[in-house]
RNA sequence: GCGAGAGUGGCGAAACUGGCAGACGCGCUGGAUUUAGGAUCCAGUGGGCGGAAGCCCUUGGGGGUUCGACUCCCCCCUCUCGCACCA
């Protein structure tokens, strides 16, 4: 190691320990003071933290830190998100059981957090697969399960053939698997929900209640829920008294545009249509060939439509129209009923089918003069619609519905994307869903008293397909709850987004035995304050723990309507062009980050190289530069150490004009910093100020040396140290703790009051002025602060500079900014 | 297609409610120190013209509002992300 870098590892390490020795990060609840919870998102345990760990739990650092130098009491607790597919994986490749494997990444990781010298309570440490924590998911199973939000249904679900287990759609992205991109697969199978959409307009509604959340992910959540108004109605089929198609529509307006209608071709109704059996084979041979498309596919833009023609037709309500009836593939049995009118008027998609087959197309909505489309999709007056003709569509909308209601034909309807969420897994490593199946009593809750349902340890993993579990038979036998026969265990594992539902909650009382949480200690902490993480959870884990929250808050757990009062999310930290990959070659391991430079570098330049909620660019030259400050620090305290320490107590204002500029930049970067971090958590800028009070300690320290009186120049040499150290602070704790006691300082940093910018300090007796002559600078002048109007004009007009740029034309007119600028226009 | 966000030097970026564009850092150039390298320090660094003072141009492109636009309005282009036949 270089002499000429200062002892990182040594500091480093000291003061880790220390405020671990003094526990000085373990709070509790202290009604007393203003509390924060600071909170970011758990790592999976996966055996090493990676860049992107690095920089979020950097800036919860930093927030954390300087909440504590704020005077609040905060809660900064860190934990494992310790179910998933990866500890089965490791146990199918190399033979370690996943819970061994799990511990292990844990305990690593665990010293990796240490070393990057990050403020947690780990007295509050929690492990998702303890059973000690899953145990109360259990219990709240239980009791949605006795509500009918946890329910049990065969249905197609999205499977992933790699991982052999069912996914939630959340977990599907562009038809493929979040965690391994197979292309999944649609599976007809028995499974457990989560009635998540009984609360889609509760989650929908409460995203215009969080103004601390950036508006993109209540964007993303909106879109995902996506709800939709419109009517629903029967379409009566022609011939087949007491059948219909009931179709959705949320242009009503449009009714009378309708030429044909559309079911999906796995409607149930389709079987009970076909007259014969040719037409039987027509449809089965109909649908095989979509079945057969692959979901990717499927979804491809500009794709064809494809439809067949059914025998029997359908009756229009509204004009008794009597119209053909298709079954097509650009109608989805998932959404509202299966079932559409057509309108190819008003539909682009109807347009294009209608094309396509040769149906008729009947506008019913007046085109604008300039419209060159196909389909009209806007407003306008409506037209060939009997009696909504003349009306607005908005008009005829509730025209249409009111129709529909009055002769029981139809009703209002609003519609929602947002499906249940399918919680089963058939994997090993997970939470046991705590149901068994009993001959006689058919499917039964596992006792309360009798949880947790632990996983067992022995099993064999395969990987083959299908749960581990079923065959454990200590695990499956057990005796029914209700009639103490013979039944079997669940052998479903939880999805492990159950776990990270509500830890949150388990963080406010991590040991409590009795229950879920202490309600005393959740309704102290929560809400979460502050929540960091990725923006790939927006609509995955984000959502989750809202739903959860709210069938906590309805099952009496807790009074909290939403868990995190804020929001940020950080972007990705990438390289090369590229998010860090193993495949691409271009990680940048932490450890070795740590062991060149030490953790304060590896924060600082995660904080400095960009806003947080942009992506990073990792640049190895910037790491250097972000070393090379932090010895500059050093090197200039240790270097003043007599000095400084010899420095008398401030009394009044500097004597010398250099020392109230100066003082005047050690306020300043007060108010900076403080704003920085206040604000849009904008850590790169407020690190830029704290570099530029160094740039300017160095001048001052040079230009004082003869100039100013040596008592002056110690004094605000000492303040200004002090002041940079502390707000140094919360982004590089160790070297920040280390010269703070080096100046002679007792406590630690961080029980210091977070400093206030000084008013007078921060006065200004002079401004310089900017005079532009038709908006070009043209020169500039030095006033007293607050000269008044008539004053600047005046001598901005007197200026030698400023007068052979106005031309003959004379002055026209004169703008002051008072303490900033003089613009004369001039008449051309 | 729909929705959201972004576009500023060689690079990461900054600019409060419209008021000196490019702070801070990286890189680069020159110099000092050094046997050398490293480290450190000093000066310079958007483009063009000029010996210099200085002048002109410049925030994806085009228009507009304004004394004044990176910032506000309209049109267009490019990129990123999300959703995607959702009736």
């Amino acid at each position: 190691m270089s002499t000429d870098r200062y002892p990182v590892h040594e500091i480093e390490a000291r003061w880790q320990r220390v405020w671990e020795e003094r526990k000085q990060f373990q709070v509790t609840e202290d009604p007393g003071r203003p509390k924060f919870y600071c909170l970011e998102m758990f790592p999976y345990p996966s055996g090493r933290i990676h860049m992107g760990h690095v920089r979020v739990y950097a800036i919860g650092d930093v927030l954390a830190r300087y909440k504590w130098m704020r005077g609040f009491n905060v809660l900064h607790p860190m934990g494992w998100d310790a179910f998933g597919l990866p500890a089965e994986n490791a146990a199918i490749e190399h033979g370690v059981h996943p819970a061994v494997w799990t511990h292990e990444n844990i305990a690593y990781m665990r010293s990796q957090l240490r070393k990057l010298g990050t403020s947690y309570d780990w007295s509050r440490e929690i492990t998702t697969c303890d059973p000690d924590y899953y145990r109360w998911e259990q219990l709240v199973f239980i009791r949605m399960f006795e509500r009918g939000l946890a329910y049990r249904r065969r249905s197609t679900v999205n499977w992933c053939p790699s991982c052999q287990t069912v996914l939630a759609n959340e977990q599907v992205e562009a038809g493929r698997c979040w965690r391994c991109d197979s292309e999944v697969v649609p599976r007809d199978i028995e499974g457990w929900f989560f009635k998540i959409t009984a609360y889609a307009e509760e989650l929908l509604q409460w995203c215009d209640r969080l103004p601390g959340w950036p508006e993109r992910v209540l964007t993303m959540q909106r879109n995902w829920i996506g709800r939709s108004e419109g009517a629903e109605f029967d379409l009566p089929v022609a011939g087949r008294p007491g059948l219909a198609v009931r179709v959705f529509t949320t242009r009503p307006d449009t009714a009378f545009g309708m030429t044909y209608a559309v079911l999906a071709p796995e409607h149930p109704l389709v079987d009970r249509l076909v007259t014969d059996e040719a037409e039987r084979a027509a449809v089965a041979a109909f649908r095989a060939e979509v079945a057969r498309e692959s979901e990717i596919e499927r979804t491809a833009a500009d794709r064809p439509k494809r439809g067949l023609r059914l025998r029997a037709s359908v009756v229009n309500p509204f004009n008794g129209a009597v119209i053909p009836l298709f079954i097509a593939d650009y109608v989805l049995m998932g959404y509202g009923t299966g079932a559409i009118m057509a309108v190819p008027g008003e539909d682009q998609r109807d347009w294009d089918f209608a094309r396509q087959y040769g149906l008729p197309i009947i506008e019913t909505v007046r085109r604008p003069p300039d419209w060159t489309g196909e389909a009209y999709p806007g407003d306008g007056v409506k037209i060939n619609s009997g009696f909504l003709d003349g009306l607005t569509v908005a008009e005829a909308k509730r025209r249409a519905i009111d129709w529909l209601v009055e002769r029981g034909l139809g009703e209002a309807r609003v519609n929602y994307r947002l499906r249940d969420w399918g919680i089963s897994r058939q994997r090993y490593w997970g939470a046991p869903i705590p149901i068994l199946y009993c001959d006689r009593c058919g499917m039964v809750p596992e006792r309360e008293e009798n949880l947790p349902v632990v996983l067992p340890r022995d099993v064999q993993i395969s990987g083959k397909g299908g749960s581990p579990l079923a065959d454990v038979a200590t695990f499956v036998h057990a005796p029914c709850p209700k009639c103490g026969g013979r039944a079997r265990r669940e052998t479903d594992t939880m999805d492990t987004f159950v776990e990270s539902s509500w830890y949150f909650l388990r963080y406010c009382s991590p040991r409590h035995g009795a229950g879920m949480f202490d309600p005393a200690a959740a309704a102290y902490w929560m809400p979460v304050d502050q929540y960091i993480g990725g923006i790939e959870h927006a609509v995955l884990h984000l959502l989750y723990a809202r739903f959860y929250t709210k069938v906590l808050r309805d099952l009496g757990f807790t009074k909290v309507d939403e868990p995190f009062q804020a929001l940020l999310s950080q972007g990705m930290v990438i390289k090369d062009g590229a998010k860090m990959s193993k495949s691409k070659g271009n990680v940048v391991d932490p450890d070795e980050l740590i062991a060149k430079y030490g953790a304060d570098t590896a924060r600082l330049f995660s904080l400095f190289a960009a806003p947080p909620e942009k992506d990073l660019e990792w640049n190895d030259h910037g790491v250097e530069g972000a070393s090379r400050f932090l010895n500059r620090v050093w090197r200039f305290v240790t270097g003043h150490l007599d000095e400084l320490r010899a420095a008398p107590t401030r009394s009044g204002a500097p004597a010398t004009d250099e020392g109230r500029r100066f003082r005047r930049v050690i306020h300043e970067t007060i108010r900076r910093v403080t704003d920085d971090i206040e604000g849009d958590f904008h850590f790169n800028t407020a690190v830029s100020a704290i570099m530029e009070l160094v740039n300017a300690l160095q001048a001052f320290e040079q230009a004082s040396l003869d100039r100013a009186p040596q008592d002056e120049r110690r004094a605000l040499l000492r303040e200004a140290v002090e002041v940079l150290l502390l707000l140094l602070g919360p982004f590089c704790p160790h070297i920040a703790e280390e010269l703070w006691s080096r100046l002679g300082h007792d406590g630690s940093l961080f029980t210091e009051q977070w400093p206030s910018p000084d008013p007078a300090a921060l006065r200004k007796e002079e401004v310089t002025v900017v005079v532009q002559v038709d908006g070009k600078v043209r020169g500039r002048l030095t006033v007293a602060a607050d000269t008044s109007e008539e004053e600047v004009r005046r001598r901005a007009l007197d200026d030698e500079r400023v007068k052979g740029w106005i031309g003959a034309g004379g002055v026209a007119r004169v703008v002051v900014v008072p303490n900033r600028l003089v613009n004369i226009v001039t008449r051309r």
